[in-house]
DNA sequence: TTGTACGCGTTATCAG
DNA sequence: CTGATAACGCGTACAA
């Protein structure tokens, strides 16, 4: 199994426990010697196994990441910026997809804690999660464990997360003095966190204008992907045009419902407002330019991080952090 | 650093060998005992340290993939199939991404070194990569190398890639017989083995049909995106109409192209024709049907380990694998 | 059926 | 300055 320190020490005639010091830059070695063992490693092409050392050291100097799939641009980006912060810190990522099924997710914590992290990331998404149990596997193995992006409700631990709540009431006042009315929303599950927090902040921002958001209005995606959503947006501007605005859970819903607004002869912005909260879309293939509520993934990673950093140093009291979102006014709103 | 096998063994009063024969269910072990141990196992949560168990099996179980980046929609396709494929064999995959930057190319690689990694398997994009020598620290480690997708000239071992070269021919013969005369190809640096493949495919084809292709009708692209294919496409279509056939490396660039195409009052697929090289555009996003050389990812990936797993096992014979595309004939060709 | 002892590659502690 | 030696967590001959 490829060249080991002891092959190195041979080699330079020294004992283990000196070419292990000379290697690491270590003092107490003579400088001779120490080049000597040096030029001998680099000749062999020799780097010490990580295996070792994590036994040796105690550490395994990974985090553990969790996110629902990598194909989506949101999850690309967090996990992207999660990466580079901890290559900085001197942390590995290990990173595994859940694909919205919670046995994989299970599988993935065991994974996990067999590879002895020292702290997990998780995005949460699945949906009917009644029973997050197997989260305290961690707890028990002494791994703290931080959200990101929302948060299951049983479980105990900090979050860092965009304030979705906010945001949507930002977004729903905008529309509502632009003159909009007959509010829509499309997005997934609605027992998932981020959506129960949408529908609240669309109640609430029109209660205080003295109108009501009738839940059937939120329009429940099994599946939040294109198709989903245009199949959805379709029968529903087939049998009323009595719409003005749209708020959508991601840029691809928006152009789902973009497309099926058109199609069906309503016009954008000029009959209906849209907002889309993410700003993933690539604005090169996408020709429509969104309105658009933009997470602010920079400090959502660095908060995150830091939070994970603290509860891995002791610091065990729990946070909710939320981040400011912005609202973008691009070409779908008036 | 979380639970052992030693806390397991004392907590049911039997020694560590027992309880690691219990654990992993193997003979010699009285069925109460073993019943005894796994129960309390499962009640702390233990799981055994993938790093001991390395150490102690002389094997990793890793293979090291390192792509040029995982938001290409290609590159990240490669990737799923490649973890789906060594999950069914057992392994786990480290995943790096080299950013076309060789310095990070060679760190990975001594990355993958230090985890004892099995095998690697390499996506080659770097350019002007005179010396890849970095890479024969592999070989003294003993680790198998299989290319993917390309190879570097320099390196001896196998790789699994598209047959570029007939692909490109075909193609070009294609729209030849539909009456293509004045043929122009986007792509990235000339001296990537991929790119030389499609020059000297253009040029064979053409001759054989008596014609010249001029190696300034191959526009290289400083950067493969939109933005630099776009301005490319754009200043050339500026000075000249007389193109009928445009070939490019990818999607993102067809885009581009054909944009620029429009813009200059030049009709698709009327006056010009256009096949991209990939076919990983999402239609939904994407409102252009583009005709395009699909690439077959399943059959590269399967292959690939296949070959990865015969290095592995000792046979050490080089093979050059090319898998066969399909050109699909959608809206930009006649 | 169970326990002892050793090795895996490295770090760390202590003698010399 | 250098070299034994004991950990780290686990697997596995071998002995009891």
């Amino acid at each position: 199994m490829g060249i080991s320190l002891k092959k190195i020490a041979n080699a330079a005639g020294v004992s283990e426990a000196t070419a292990s010091l000379a290697l690491n830059n270590r003092p107490g070695v003579n400088i001779d010697t120490k080049k000597r063992v040096q030029d001998i490693a680099k000749k062999m092409g020799y780097f010490p196994s990580a295996n070792a050392q994590s036994l040796a050291k105690k550490k395994s100097g990974f985090i553990g990441v969790l996110v629902p799939n990598i194909a989506n641009l949101l999850y690309s980006a967090l996990v992207r910026g999660i990466e580079a912060i901890l290559r900085k810190r001197g942390y590995k990522m290990i990173l595994a997809t859940t694909e919205n099924n919670i046995d994989y997710e299970r599988e993935m914590i065991e994974h996990f804690i067999s590879f002895r992290v020292e702290g997990v990331i998780i995005y949460p998404m699945i949906q009917n999660n009644d029973d997050p149990a197997y989260l305290n596997l961690l707890k028990m193995n002494d791994i703290p464990l931080i959200f990101i992006g929302s948060y299951y409700k049983g479980i105990k631990a900090s979050h860092v997360m965009s304030d979705i709540y906010g945001a949507i009431c930002n977004a729903a006042e905008f529309l509502y003095h632009k003159g909009c009315r007959s509010f829509y929303y499309f997005g997934g599950c609605k027992s998932i966190v981020s959506n129960t927090l949408k529908i609240k902040a669309l109640q609430d921002t029109l209660k205080d204008e003295g109108q009501d958001f009738q839940e059937d209005h939120y329009i429940e995606l099994d599946q939040t992907n294109y198709e989903c959503a245009y199949e959805n947006a379709r029968k529903l501007f087939a049998s009323t045009k009595d719409v003005d605005a749209v708020i959508t859970a991601d840029a691809y819903t928006s152009l789902a419902v973009y497309n099926a607004l058109i199609e069906s002869g309503l016009k954008v912005p000029d009959d209906v407002s849209l907002i889309s909260f993410d700003n993933l879309m690539l604005p090169e293939i996408c020709a429509t330019r969104l309105t658009c509520i933009e997470q602010n993934i920079d400090v959502i990673t660095k908060d995150t991080i830091d939070e994970l950093f603290e509860k891995i140093a002791g610091n065990d009291t729990d946070k909710d952090i939320l981040i400011k979102t912005n609202l973008i006014i691009r070409d779908t709103t008036k």
